[in-house]
RNA sequence: GGUCUCGUGGCCGAGUGGCUAGGCAGAGGUCUGCAAAACCUCGUACAGCGGUUCGAAUCCGCUCGAGACCUCCA
C-alpha cells in the first residue's frame, strides 16, 4: 500500500499523510447551523468528507470524525422576528430555539442519511459545550491574548500577530485587515479592528444566552469548534476539514485561539473543499439562489427541471476533485444520472461473471484491467482523486459488458483477473465513494406478478406474437417499470 | 479597493512540460422481430497575444473574462 498524500491549505502543498497516533486517526469538521434547512451547498463537504472518512477507514486507520452541530447563536423562524416573540408574555408564543433546532437538526441528519453520509463518531453541539468554550476563553485571558469589556470579550489579534503568522492561513496580512474601514457591530469597544469575539454580551432582545464571568451573553462564532475540538480529538488532532469559505475568519480564529490556549498549532492538515455555484455564483442565502435537499429532491424548485436522486448528487460531486468548483446544472445533474445507472449496472454485472481459466485468453486486455483496477489505489492516494477513479470504472464497463453480452469471449480475462475487477466496483463502488443503485426490483407479491407478465411475454415471443409482447413492455414502460431483453432470451426489469 | 483562484471540445469535467482522461449529448455501424440496453468506430479541445523550450493546455509575462474571500456562509 503506498502512502496517502493531501493538500494542505496551510502549507499549500500536496504532504504525505503522517497521523499523530500510528494507526488511528482524528478528524474534525465544521458541520451545519441548524437554523435552517440544508442546502445543497452543504452536501459538497459532508460528501466529501465522508469519503476521507472512509477511504481512512479502508487504509486501516482507527479514525475519529467529530462534526459538531452549531445551535448556538442568532435564531429566527423565517419571516417572524425573534424581538418580537420575546416581548411577547405567552411561553408558547415565543420563539423557542431549541424547537427550529431540533427541527433542523433533524432534517440535516435526513438528508445525510439520503446521501449515504456515514455518522461521525462524536457530534458535539455548541449550547452543550458552554462551559468548555467558557474555561477556554478564561485560559485566554489570563495568558493575555484576550481582553473583557462590557461584557464580552475580544481576542486580540495585534498581539497575537506579533508572535504567530496570523493570516497565514487564509493568505492574507494583518496590516491591511487594520485598515478595515468597514463598520463591524461592537466595532468600537475593541482594541482594533481585527480583533474578534470570543463571547458576546447578550442585548435584552437576544434569545439565546448563558450566565458567564462577563454577565449574560452567548459565545463567538469560532470558539466552539476550539474547544470542542481539543476536547475529544486532542489539542493536536490530524485533520480539519470545511468549506473554503470558512478558511476566514473562521478557521484562521481557530488556530489563534487554540494556539494560545494550548502552546501549539491545533491542526497538522487543513482541507477545504471547494464551492458548488449556481450559474458561476456561488450558493448562498446572500444570492437568492438556495436548493434546499428537500427541493433537490422533490424536483420543487423553478431551477430545476426535475427532482434528483440523492446518489445522484453525490455521484455528481465526486464526479469531480474536491478542491475545483463544481457549477450546477440541469443538463449536468442528469448526465450524472445516466453515467451512475451505467456504472451501477456494470458493476452488478461485474458481481455476476465468473473465471473460467486461470491463463487469460487475452493477455493484453487482462493487463490492462489489473492496471485499471490497480490505478485506483494510487489516485486515492493522490489527494482523494475521485474523479480519476471514477474514469478508470467507466473503462472497466464497457469490458464487463462486453463479456456479459458476449462481444468479448468469455475467456478473455483470467480468474484471478475478474476477481480483482469484482473487487475494486465493489470496495470503490459501495465502500469508498458510497454509492448505492437508484433503480430496484421489485419484492415479495409484486415480484411474483412480474415474473408472471414476464413469462406470458415469453411464451408470446415464441410464437412472434409482437402485439403482445410490446403491449406488455410498453405499459409497463409508461409506469417506470423497464423490461429488458438479454441475448439469451431472459427477460430483466428494473424499477425507476 | 486589497488578497487569491480559475478560464479545457455542444455540455460537465480530469490532467500541470512530450504518451487516448472520463461522463453526457451527437454521427455511423454491429446485435435485435422491433425497441431499449450493450458492443465497436468517430471529436485532435485547452480564453487571447507574446516569451522560455527540441517540444506547452501544462512554465513566465501581458490582455480579456469569470469567480471566491475580505461580513453570516459549506
Amino acid at each position: 500500500m503506498s502512502d496517502l498524500y493531501l493538500y494542505n491549505s496551510y502549507t499549500r502543498q500536496k504532504e504525505k499523510f503522517e497521523s499523530i497516533t500510528p494507526g488511528h486517526a482524528g478528524m474534525y469538521v465544521c458541520g451545519p447551523t441548524v437554523s435552517g434547512e440544508s442546502h445543497l451547498g452543504h452536501a459538497r463537504p459532508y460528501i466529501t468528507f465522508d469519503v476521507v472518512y472512509r477511504y481512512l477507514q479502508h487504509l486501516g486507520y482507527k479514525v475519529r470524525y467529530v462534526r459538531n452541530i452549531t445551535d448556538a447563536g442568532h435564531f429566527e423562524e423565517e419571516g417572524r422576528e425573534a424581538e418580537d416573540k420575546v416581548a411577547t408574555k405567552a411561553v408558547l408564543e415565543k420563539l423557542e430555539p431549541m424547537e427550529l433546532v431540533h427541527k433542523y437538526t433533524s432534517l440535516y441528519h435526513w438528508g445525510m442519511r439520503q446521501f449515504n453520509c456515514m455518522e461521525p463518531s462524536i457530534e458535539p453541539t455548541a449550547t452543550g459545550h458552554i462551559i468548555e468554550q467558557i474555561t477556554m476563553i478564561q485560559d485566554i485571558i489570563a495568558k493575555g491574548y484576550a481582553y473583557a469589556v462590557n461584557g464580552s470579550v475580544y481576542f486580540d489579534v495585534k498581539k497575537y500577530a506579533e508572535t504567530y503568522p496570523y493570516g497565514k492561513l487564509s493568505g492574507r496580512i494583518l496590516e491591511d485587515q487594520l485598515e478595515t474601514t468597514r463598520e463591524l457591530d461592537g466595532q468600537d469597544e475593541k482594541r482594533n479592528k481585527v480583533d474578534f469575539a470570543l463571547w458576546k454580551s447578550a442585548p435584552p432582545e437576544h434569545i439565546m444566552r448563558w450566565p458567564s464571568p462577563w454577565g449574560e451573553g452567548f459565545p463567538g462564532w469560532h470558539i466552539e469548534c476550539s474547544a470542542m475540538s481539543s476536547k475529544y480529538l486532542g489539542t493536536t488532532f490530524d485533520i480539519h476539514g470545511g468549506g473554503m469559505d470558512l478558511q476566514f475568519p473562521h478557521h484562521e480564529c481557530e488556530i489563534a485561539q487554540s494556539t494560545i490556549a494550548h502552546n501549539h498549532a491545533p491542526v497538522r492538515y487543513w482541507m477545504h473543499n471547494n464551492m458548488i455555484t449556481i450559474n458561476g455564483k456561488k450558493m448562498g442565502k446572500s444570492y437568492n439562489n438556495v436548493i434546499k435537499l428537500t427541493e433537490l429532491f422533490s424536483g420543487n424548485h423553478p431551477i430545476l427541471e426535475q427532482a434528483y436522486h440523492p446518489m445522484v448528487v453525490r455521484f455528481y460531486i465526486l464526479q469531480t476533485h474536491y478542491r475545483s468548483t463544481l457549477d450546477f446544472s440541469n443538463e449536468a445533474l442528469q448526465a450524472a444520472e445516466k453515467g451512475l445507472k451505467r456504472l451501477w449496472e456494470a458493476h452488478e454485472a461485474a458481481q455476476k461473471l465468473t473465471g473460467v481459466t486461470d491463463t487469460a485468453g487475452d493477455a493484453e486486455m487482462d493487463a490492462k484491467v489489473v492496471a485499471l483496477c490497480n490505478e485506483c489505489a494510487e489516485f486515492m492516494n493522490d489527494d482523494f482523486n475521485t474523479a480519476k477513479v471514477m474514469a478508470n470504472l467507466f473503462e472497466l464497463a464497457p469490458l464487463v459488458n462486453g463479456i456479459k453480452g458476449g462481444q468479448i469471449k468469455a475467456n478473455a480475462l483470467s480468474s484471478a483477473t475478474i476477481a480483482l475487477m469484482q473487487e475494486t466496483f465493489r470496495l470503490y463502488m459501495t465502500d469508498i465513494l458510497g454509492l448505492q443503485g437508484i433503480t430496484e426490483n421489485a419484492t415479495g407479491h409484486l415480484d411474483g406478478a412480474m415474473q408472471v407478465l414476464i413469462n406470458i411475454r415469453k411464451e408470446a415471443r415464441l410464437k412472434k406474437d409482437w402485439a403482445t409482447s410490446d403491449k406488455i413492455r410498453n405499459e409497463l414502460a409508461v409506469m417506470g417499470i423497464l423490461i429488458k431483453d438479454e441475448k439469451d432470451g431472459s427477460m430483466s426489469y428494473t424499477i425507476e
